[in-house]
DNA sequence: GTCTATACAGGGATAGAC
DNA sequence: GTCTATCCCTGTATAGAC
């Protein structure tokens, strides 16, 4: 339903549209960015942007997954450093910061999505779940000390790694990357 | 704006309106909730409930401060048994377990208001200050290790308490009371 | 497959009558 | 102060033209 059978047209077309819904979303928030400002930015009719996204909820997910895979190639790439997934969370975070847009509407959508009936809850559910593994496993690389149950650290940075982006969108001064950095560290100590 | 220059009718309306919001949350979902359906439970026009509440969001940040009303009632009990703000909160986190749809309504309206033209962003932006104060202030008062700094010990454990609801409200086997408790514990180690 | 036109149901909010 | 009628916005479904 997202991006089978798509012609070469129809292919970009999706790829104007997806732009057009991060624009929108970097520059007037996600709160105010409908399918018919995002028609009206490519001279389109709402209905158009329903052909390639079955809702407006699909395509904000979409976006989100565009996000991660443009982080997931950031981890690839240093992890050629002999960099681990925990040594570029920070940045990552750090990077998101960037574009305020984008860290609202990932907290947004997870809140509404925490709905069983929400569209996007098995997608946010399964992110969450990997986002921890991945956390648990490089912690237990680390050898964090015998006796700490990996998969509560794991779920206690992830959280506080969300919580910690709320509060910056409302305090602009916190620095995500440091804060998180400071709590991987204390696990250490 | 809230509550000034009510008649008892007036004031019983309004008691009557918030009600009906609770209980909508409560059994549907913050999502699933408009006026036109608090409306129809209480056989009310829409427009007659923002005669009461400025705007939807002012009526849900209501619902916030009943719910945090509760909430200092409890700490304040408490406290006579010489429990501090950090011996109450877990659970007080733990009871909120109890109705998820005012989880729901608080994470996501949170989000929400982190966009500076939100009606509720003062709000949150003031709830956050006087919270991460209070944990801050108790934190200092059992002596937490001098070199540590409590300001950012408060802020880390409030961002954890909220990014854990988050997690909780999609895993619900999750127990908000005994985590926060184990992060506050580890505090002193 | 791609797209336009149109219609609908639902939302919050406003103006103004009682 | 209380309430009704109305407005304009939204997401979305459908029919059908190219």
């Amino acid at each position: 339903m997202t991006s089978r059978n798509l012609s070469p047209k129809g292919a970009r077309r999706r790829e104007e549209i997806l732009e057009a819904a991060m624009r929108s979303i970097g520059e007037q928030g996600y709160r105010s960015t409908s399918l018919r400002g995002i028609g009206r930015m490519l001279d389109v009719q709402p209905a158009q942007i329903l052909h390639y996204f079955a809702s407006r909820e699909e395509l904000l997910e979409t976006v989100i997954r565009r996000w991660d895979e443009r982080s997931e190639r950031v981890v690839a790439e240093r992890a050629r450093g002999d960099e681990t997934f925990l040594d570029v969370w920070p940045d990552i975070n750090r990077e998101h910061t960037l574009v305020p847009g984008f860290v609202n509407l990932y907290t947004s959508l997870a809140a509404e999505a925490t709905d069983p009936d929400h569209p996007s809850h098995v997608f946010f559910r399964e992110r969450f779940r990997r986002i921890r593994r991945l956390v648990a496993v490089d912690l237990a690389n680390r050898g964090l000390g015998p006796g700490v149950d990996v998969g509560r650290a794991a779920l206690h940075l992830v959280a506080f790694s969300d919580g910690l982006q709320l509060q910056w969108l409302i305090d602009r001064s916190i620095d995500l990357g440091d804060e998180l950095t400071f709590e991987i560290a204390r696990l250490f100590r």
